[in-house]
DNA sequence: ACCTGAACACCGTTCAAGT
DNA sequence: ACCTGAACACCGTTCAAGT
């Protein structure tokens, strides 16, 4: 079971969420395709344990974590950490929290992301709201930067500031009058850092909860 | 052409993403199966295309939104139409503004969505940040809540109530000391509103936005 | 310019049968 | 308890050939 999960995490990291095929599999772990169905009941299942497996780690480093004095604060640092995995393994983002029954890690992570929260004046309402508002942010966050950049860009006949760089020319090339607010941010689209777009993102988020925690 | 698209939306509508495939299509159109390769060079481009098909309806919703006196009012209101459109449709938030070139519709969506930002002091990194921020939770939302729920709940055999009430009752069954915040919130999320939960998520990103422009 | 039948190279899943 | 070969019912895509 053990090594079913590893070989089809190994198998999603080397080349993507379409190299796992249960017939690729199989082959890694030398067997026959039908021997997987003994551990898992379908590839839904498997995608959720294979998640769930992976989220294990991401466990242990979101409890390493210190409090520290400002539960927002604290909630960044996770959530950051959080997104940091998913952006590696964009698959994640489809299959994490999908169903907590079979993920045990998912669902302690989710907890340990809404502990922060009790600390704040909320109600309990707002402490769900709040924390579903951020899983939103970083896991859609992750799961859209993440995507699949097309064949050129993965072969590295075309660098990721050449493909941003082909969509923002052909963006100044619309009409102003039509199109004047893809003109006043097409400069900080071109070339513009993934991570540090997601962080403005979970800030406004952030900073709208301080604010309701405050009132 | 036009009569392709049209089918395939009311393939996606009629029985979800799984039903389009390009045989399925084929025999709605009365031809063959290579056919389809003449209108369009893959899957990919298929579901580009009905994405921009259906987003050109959700556009002409937004552009008849009065602007009013409050940009951040604005925002909320074409946020909201954007999440009723996708919530119905979930396989939209997979392709919505996937690629730019051959999805003319979202891209002046994104323009409609930008342009009350204008009207908001704030630099151009910032507006380019706040309305990825607000598209990220909108089909970040809409995706998650519309996420095909299991076969049993599909069928009618179980209702939504009964279903989320079964995680309720599991997670209430939870380590009371482990798990404190899933305690705190699980009367919160028994029967909970999708829609609630993704105004929530969203009023907390327009509350940081407006936060940002008054400072 | 538009359409076709038939094939190719895959999929996930099942099942009777083995050890 | 664990594994297998072989089949089933699909996929998206291609291509030579038709009108």
């Amino acid at each position: 079971m053990e090594s079913v999960l590893t070989e089809a995490v190994a198998l999603l990291d080397e080349a993507g969420p379409s190299a796992l095929t249960f017939r690729a599999l199989a082959q890694r772990l030398g067997g026959g395709v039908a021997s997987i169905y003994w551990y898992v009941a379908s590839k839904d299942e498997l995608l959720d344990r294979a998640t769930d497996h992976v989220i294990g780690g991401v466990l242990a480093e979101i409890e390493a974590i210190e409090p520290g004095d400002d539960p927002i604060d604290h909630l960044r640092a996770m959530s950051l950490t959080l997104f940091d995995a998913i952006l590696v393994r964009p698959w994640l983002g489809n299959y994490f929290m999908r169903n907590t029954d079979v993920q045990g890690n998912a669902l302690r992570l989710y907890e340990k992301l809404g502990q922060p929260t009790l600390r704040l004046k909320l109600t309990a309402r707002q402490r769900f709201h709040a924390v579903s508002a951020i899983t939103t942010v970083v896991v859609g966050s992750a799961v859209d930067l993440g995507q699949e950049p097309p064949q050129e860009v993965l072969d590295g006949a075309v660098g990721r500031d050449e493909f941003l760089g082909r969509f923002a020319a052909t963006w100044r090339e619309l009409d102003a009058v039509d199109f004047p607010f893809v003109h006043e941010i097409v400069d900080e689209f071109d070339g513009h850092d993934d991570i540090e777009q997601f962080r403005a993102a979970l800030d406004l988020t952030l900073a709208g909860l301080r604010l309701q925690a405050d009132a």
